[in-house]
DNA sequence: GGCTTCACG
DNA sequence: ACGTACGTGAAGCCG
């Protein structure tokens, strides 16, 4: 028999301190929970026990001489984030049929160390989990340890023991009292340090035998005094040391087998905490949580599927009807649309002949109210036939985003377990159901929820004036595509190649050998090991070798310079040149995917490939831009708004000097210099100006003086004066940053002007670190995420005017502050009007929006 | 799949 | 005492 035992004070510190602050949406704790779960998962499989068992610690770590590693780190109580979650975890262990061993008067090590003991003499085998090194004195023949790391945990058997340390497993009780543990008021010999300690046990095994033989040892004669002032508290410490086996716990392993538990209990659990993904892990199913949590709806819903057999048929059926549908996506298209009735799910599949001619029908009514799934799907199935997905009044997964915006999975399946909705009971002939059919029976009484909460939370206008219609747009904006000159960029991308492979000789001459340049690590022994340059900064897996550190090098050694340059071609090469190229359709035009759900901000993202980020900064990374060119006899028409950003904040501040500088049409980094720095803005310096700049966006981003001083290269008491001499020029946005964390504290969320919301439960967190990037999140979010709405609306009104004025133009691409129409030449100043007009008349706010717009022939000439 | 680096706003 | 600005996506390495 096997037995797996878990030193749970020890995992569970591991867990919460190891994964990021997670909450449910009652704003409990549950990332140690999650983490301890996990962990154990994974002890499991490593060891498959026939027994598990979890021991706590019974005292608060005050009350003790030795604790957590937190304590050990110097951190003196539990926070409370940890604490709340040391119960529940305790009540989810039972409902899973695990023991649990608590046992006042003995440390958790005790326990273990017994339970270690009674296998041994028994021939079991045992694991014992533990972050904890002090375990390591049990691992004896069928004892190991699996010593959790923070990346990976180690099985420690007296092999792996003795590589490490030199020493057998129980020798390390001697090592202690020698070395000492200040953690665990260990006192050892005053001025041994581990490395002695070591090197004296495995010379001579015990403490007894080197006080015996003291005077005739070799060993130094300023250890031998140390050891001699220190004679009493090495054998007390050997007496501490050592981890007691006899605690009065039950040693029958069988006891320790775990259970059935209570499934249906441990699911509920598991939905109220909202860790959905361990439910898969212990085999739970959501469904029996869900009836067990939500006492309504005891018999399951039975669906039936149907096949469409006949599309007049499923016209007249939903006729001017609320229809509910649910989409079978693959590869970015509709396969099947699967309409949902009260108890049955009809597939209208788009292998039939009448497949388009239903779409038509269904889609252009516009009498018929359509709640769907992923609306813009819909969308592009109408634009590639030509008509238009009329009347969608409501899209489950863009509902879903509003209410969480931090989510990741937006699925039918997840969204039935966060709002309680039960899948219905549906097999079908091969005995399995189709997710499909569940899905779509699913979507209304979902839609009865989250419309519900999108009330409450008064964004139901926020999804039906903003993200509703913007689904439409950037349908038309994907099918559209952006017109590129493929062979320019294949010629582009084999001068790069030539002059890498030219880079790549010279480094590899430079440092004397061939290694892999594009590996960070070979890269860092090369230059820090063998080239002896200093290094400056690490990482986690060694030297970092970023642009920033090889910047400060650049003159140490020339080929560091190479380096750099080899890293932004080899950039170029790969992530554009190939990767643009692999994008290419058939009609010659890349058709990038906008994910409207994504970014926690309200931002949109473009991915396969991304087109938010094509470069500019750079002159001949810049140069890319040549190869977007507009389709023949067409222009594109660019405009980009002016510091967005800087102006909704000033609205948002309501701060009347800024809101003045930006009125009076000035130049804003200019006139923050002049005031910052006091002084007429004539006067204004290049210097000046530019750090100005930096203020003006570390404000934006909830600045620190340290990363400002970084920035523009001054010294941190410097920076600090610059943002307090910002915040006295600007008061009002000064009491607006403070005003908007108070806010965002208060309701748990940072929202924008048109009611979008971002939760941040980091607010609550006792890690400074944490709550401190929560207030910078808390302050930028309104800033970024009205701006992002801001163009959203101008998106939906730019698209509109340009159908109504019947101009032959099309948008095609946003990057967060800039928009792109692809016209006619003929109608192209007239679009440049309307989409400037849109973008500045989008939003009327206290501060005037401006947008500057430009015509080109290619993305580089327009911008 | 996580980490590092780097492209953009 | 510790690490250091907001939001993204893609490529390549490595365990």
């Amino acid at each position: 028999m096997t037995l797996l035992v878990l030193d749970g004070n020890s995992i569970i510190n591991r867990a919460f301190y190891g994964i990021k602050l997670l909450t449910n949406k009652q704003g409990e704790y549950t990332n140690a929970i999650y983490g301890f779960l996990n962990m154990m998962n994974r002890f499991e499989e490593m060891c498959k026990p026939d027994a598990v068992c979890v021991v706590f610690d019974m005292h608060a770590p005050t009350f003790r001489h030795k604790m957590y590693d937190a304590y050990k780190a110097g951190r003196h109580a539990m926070p409370d984030e940890l604490r709340s979650q040391m119960k529940v975890l305790k009540n989810l262990l039972k409902l899973l049929g695990i023991k649990i061993i608590e046992c006042e008067g003995w440390e958790a090590d005790d326990i273990l160390g017994t339970l270690a003991r009674v296998c041994r003499e028994k021939g079991n085998s045992c694991y014992l989990a533990t972050g904890d090194r002090d375990s390591l004195q049990l691992a004896h023949d069928g004892v190991k340890v699996l010593l959790a790391r923070t990346k990976s945990t180690d099985i420690m058997d007296e092999k792996a023991i003795f590589d490490e340390y030199g020493v057998e497993p129980v020798d390390l009780i001697q090592v202690k009292a020698l070395q000492g543990d200040s953690s665990d008021n260990i006192p050892g010999v005053q001025g041994i340090g581990p490395k002695t300690a070591l090197d004296l046990i495995a010379k001579y095994k015990t403490v007894d035998y080197i006080y015996e033989n003291l005077d005739s040892l070799d060993i130094k004669a300023g250890v031998r005094s140390k050891l001699e002032a220190g004679r009493d508290n090495a054998y007390l410490s050997l007496k501490l040391g050592e981890i007691v086996t006899d605690a009065p716990i039950n040693t029958d392993i069988n006891e320790y087998i775990v259970s059935e538990g209570d499934k249906q209990g441990a699911a509920a659990e598991f939905i109220r905490l909202e860790l959905f993904s361990l439910m898969d892990k212990f085999g739970l199913d959501a469904n029996e949580g869900i009836s067990a949590s939500v006492e309504e709806e005891i018999k399951p819903r039975v669906i039936e599927r149907l096949t469409c057999v006949d599309a007049d048929y499923l016209l007249e059926k939903i006729g001017n009807n609320d229809a509910y549908y649910y989409p079978d996506i693959v590869e970015n298209e509709i396969v099947d649309l699967y309409f949902s009735f009260d108890d049955t799910v009809i597939v209208m599949p788009s292998d039939t002949p009448e497949f388009k001619y239903f779409v038509r029908n269904f889609f252009e009514n516009e009498n018929c109210k359509k709640y769907t799934y992923n609306s813009k799907f819909s969308h592009r199935l109408a634009c590639k036939l030509g008509v238009e997905c009329k009347n969608i009044c409501g899209d489950l997964m863009l509902g879903a985003y509003l209410l969480k915006p931090s989510d990741n999975n937006y699925s039918v399946e997840h969204l039935g377990i966060e709002y309680g909705v039960r899948q219905p009971e549906y097999k079908n002939a091969l005995g399995h159901g189709d997710e499909k059919v569940i899905a779509a029976a699913m979507i209304k009484p979902l839609f009865d929820k989250t419309n519900e909460l999108l009330c409450e939370a008064n964004q139901m206008k926020l999804l039906t004036e903003i993200e509703l219609p913007l689904a439409r747009v950037l349908a038309k904006m994907e099918t559209e595509g952006f017109c590129v000159d493929k062979q320019g960029i294949e010629d582009f991308g084999k001068r790069l190649s030539g002059r890498i492979d030219e880079l790549v000789k010279l480094i590899y001459d430079e440092v004397g050998y061939e290694f892999n340049i594009n590996s960070p690590k070979q890269l860092g022994v090369a230059l820090f090991e063998d080239l002896g340059l200093p290094a400056k900064k690490k990482t986690k897996s060694g030297y970092s070798t970023n642009a920033e550190v090889l910047e400060e090098l650049r003159s140490a050694n020339p080929v560091v310079e190479h380096i750099l340059e080899y890293r932004s071609l080899t950039k170029l090469k790969s992530t554009y040149c190939d990767g643009l190229i692999k994008a290419v359709a058939s009609d010659g035009r890349i058709h990038t995917f906008f994910n409207q759900v994504e970014a926690r901000t309200g931002r949109i993202s473009s991915l396969e490939p991304n087109l938010q980020n094509i470069p500019i900064r750079t002159e001949l990374g810049r140069e890319m831009r040549r190869f977007f060119v507009a389709d023949e006899g067409k222009v594109l028409v660019d405009a980009d708004y002016s510091q967005i950003e800087l102006r909704v904040l000033s609205d948002l501040a309501n701060d009347e000097n800024m809101i003045n500088a930006f009125n009076s049409g000035e130049d804003i980094h200019t006139a923050t210099a002049a005031q910052v720095f006091n002084m007429p803005k004539e006067f204004v310096t290049k210097q000046m100006r530019s750090s100005a700049k930096a203020v003006n966006f570390g404000i934006v981003y909830g600045i620190g003086a340290f990363s400002l001083a970084k920035d523009i290269g001054v010294t941190r008491k410097q920076a600090q004066e610059y943002i307090d001499s910002y915040l006295a020029t600007y008061s009002g946005v000064k009491d607006y940053m403070q005003r908007v964390i108070e806010l965002a504290k208060d309701k748990g969320y940072s929202e924008t002007l048109f009611n979008r919301r971002r939760y941040l439960p980091e607010l609550n967190s006792s890690n400074h670190m944490i709550k401190a990037a929560g207030e910078r999140i808390a302050r930028n979010m309104p800033i970024q995420g009205t701006a992002a709405d801001i163009i959203k609306i101008a998106m939906i009104k730019v698209d509109e005017r340009l159908s109504r004025e019947n101009v032959d133009a099309r948008l095609i691409l946003q990057v967060h502050d800039e928009l792109i129409v692809e016209s006619s030449e003929s109608d192209s100043q007239r679009v440049l009007e309307i989409l400037t007009e849109e973008m500045e008349n989008a939003c009327k706010m206290k501060v005037k929006l401006r947008a500057d717009g430009c015509i080109g022939k290619t993305w580089y000439d327009a911008h």
